[in-house]
RNA sequence: GCGCUCGUAGCUCAGCUGGAUAGAGUAUUUGGCUACGAACCAAAGGGUCAGGGGUUCAAAUCCCUUCGGGCGCACCA
């Protein structure tokens, strides 16, 4: 908000002066020239022929003229070659954060008109346990879901099991040919990947899996039964580890659920003859005339009759297109699969589902090796003996805490595995390491939370009497603190614009570093000046308020004590 | 073969709608607890932003190219 405010007024001289561009002012990269800075100078000189040195100091000699200059500024000049510096005054940085302090959504703009998203993540696939690959997606998935409603827009999230592919038909196989009547989580746990293992091998068993498949996807009772059972047992399990995450769910709907509406959407297909016959399979073209590079067609349904996720992908846009009528879309799935949704929102795009349809991708969870993340053992690291492996260092680390109780010890083990991996870039691969993730000083969850336990410690003790923060500002630490909880907005803006919830997490970091450095050097408690003291108190309240809510977007609480 | 993606400090990563001196954490060296919690703070060293070319007043950021890693390309999800 800080920045459109200036804007604004810039803005305004700029036209007074004729120059009709709109110009942008944007945080400065030199702290110690200016809190902000404006670079299009150089835009505007080139469009209007003219010297920047001449447009700069022209704009600036008119900025400081302004009547209301000293509400709004303490400095504004200009440097060679073009930029125009700005230091803001104390009093607008106090008049904004008491705006902040009074409405109860921290003075942000409310969105003008309200869209409504669709959330589709998670994606476990039943049978299988959550394991260390599930962790981003749903991590990312919840943390762009509240960030897009903490903007005030609506979200409807589906976990959209993999609940009716061929990794059914598999599990199916295994346990005909086991003899299993109890069927338990242990069990499918053992089976999966073994058939996995197995239908790479032998092309007869692979064969047998897919009739299976199919036959359980038209209704064969036996199938059908076992298959209940199977997700009974499994949703149980996969509902228990989102819950322990914090990540939760609108909608557990799954592919299965998509197969009443492949009939409607066949025949929208055939009404406009998208549909093919190849190799005995039904596929649907989707390469343009513009297209330089291969692009598959979509399978619609194979040679054997049964159907493939892009088929089910596509008759569950149906379903969402016509039931709920979204604005957008959203994929939060492994950004291996780009060309999969291509395909699919091409074929949308093709039978007019007007929707905006986004694939947003992450990048894998790598070993240290840079492959894909193995225990030494070669499987897929379980979730939960990820996190019970950073409990166990976490309490080894932390000798000091053993009456820490469970519940905080979870809380804290959360915020370390949450915080390590969404302050990274989601759309790149990353190292997962275990060390990392068990580590607590530094940038990390510990950090933060350390940092609010703290803080709130000291308001605990002392009594607020105020509601307001007068105009005064202390020092250079007390300033830096309020300019940063004032950029509240620049921090949102960007993560709901790119989905990125790294922004957050960054922005988190440095109101925690800069309340770090506050705290250090400036002592509160025994302070003799009480207005000073009040006003102090005021501004930690706004800042540790702020805090907990935007933990809240990343899923990390806070403990009682660490 | 076609295409996508990445390469930034010893290590792990930010920064990428182009802006001034490229930032964190960690590791290394050093200083700070008789303190509202030292899981902290302060300081130092550490970089040809993979190489080369181009566009621009200005490039880690945009374009081209080479090299190097990862990934995807018809009946798995």
């Amino acid at each position: 908000m800080i920045i459109k405010i200036l804007e604004e007024i810039i803005n305004k001289v700029f036209k007074e002066n004729g120059y009709m561009e709109q110009i942008s002012i944007i945080k400065s990269n030199r702290s110690d020239l200016g809190d902000y800075q404006c670079n299009d100078i150089f835009k505007i000189a080139k469009l209007y022929h003219k010297n920047p040195l001449e447009i700069g100091e022209e704009i600036v000699a008119k900025i400081n003229n302004l009547t209301f200059f000293k509400d709004y500024f303490k400095e504004v000049t200009f440097i060679k070659p073009g930029f125009i510096n700005i230091i803001i005054s104390d009093n607008l940085i106090n008049e904004l954060l008491n705006k902040m302090l009074k409405d109860d959504h921290f003075n942000l703009e409310k969105v003008t008109k309200k869209e409504l998203y669709f959330l589709d993540y998670g994606g476990p696939n039943i049978a299988k346990p959550l394991h260390v690959g599930h962790l981003r997606t749903a991590i990312i998935g919840e943390a762009i879901k509240r960030i897009i409603k903490f903007k005030g827009h609506d979200v409807i999230s589906d976990v959209h099991l993999g609940d009716y592919g061929l990794q059914i038909g598999e599990v199916i196989y295994g346990l005909l040919n086991d003899k299993v009547t109890d069927i338990t989580l242990d069990y499918l746990t053992e089976i999966y990947p073994k058939m996995n293992k197995l239908c790479k091998e032998d092309d007869n068993v692979l064969k047998a899996c897919s009739q299976i498949t199919k036959e359980l996807q038209e209704g064969n009772i036996t199938y059908q039964n076992l298959w209940k059972k199977i997700c009974e047992v499994s949703i149980k399990d996969i509902k228990r580890m989102y819950n322990y995450l914090g990540v939760s769910f609108d909608l557990w709907q799954g592919e299965s659920d998509s197969y009443k509406y492949i009939e409607p959407l066949t025949k929208i297909l055939e009404a406009k003859n998208l549909l093919k016959e190849s190799e005995n399979a039904k596929i649907i073209e989707v390469k343009l005339a513009t297209d330089t590079k291969e692009m598959p067609p979509l399978i619609y349904q194979k040679s054997n009759g049964a159907y493939l996720y892009g088929t089910t992908d596509l008759a569950t846009i149906y379903e969402r297109f016509t039931k709920y009528h979204p604005d957008h879309i959203l994929y939060v799935v492994d950004a291996r699969q780009s060309l999969h949704f291509e395909q699919v929102f091409r074929v949308c795009s093709k039978c007019g589902i007007d929707i905006n349809l986004e694939h947003l991708g992450y990048g894998t969870v790598n070993g240290s090796d840079g492959k894909p993340f193995k225990t030494r053992s070669g499987d897929t690291i379980k979730l939960d003996d990820l996190f019970k492996q950073v409990k166990e260092i976490f309490i080894n680390t932390k000798a000091t805490n053993k009456d820490m109780n469970n519940q905080d010890l979870d809380i804290i083990v959360n915020a370390i595995i949450k915080f390590a991996d969404l302050q990274n870039n989601r759309e790149k691969d990353y190292i997962f390491d275990p060390l990392k993730f068990s580590n607590v000083v530094g940038k990390t969850g510990p950090y933060i939370l350390y940092t609010y336990l703290r803080i709130n410690k000291i308001l605990k003790s002392e009594n607020l009497t105020i509601e307001q923060l007068n105009t005064t500002i202390y020092n250079n630490n007390d300033r830096d603190l309020r300019i940063k909880l004032l950029e509240l907005s620049l921090s949102i803006d960007s993560a709901f614009k790119e989905k990125r919830p790294n922004y957050i997490a960054e922005y988190i970091y440095d109101i925690c570093v800069l309340n770090n450095i506050f705290y250090q050097t400036n002592h509160i408690n025994n302070l003799e000046d009480l207005a000073k003291k009040q006003q102090w108190l005021l501004l930690l309240t706004l800042s540790n308020k702020l805090l907990k809510e935007l933990l809240n977007l990343l899923m990390i609480e806070i403990p009682s004590q660490m």
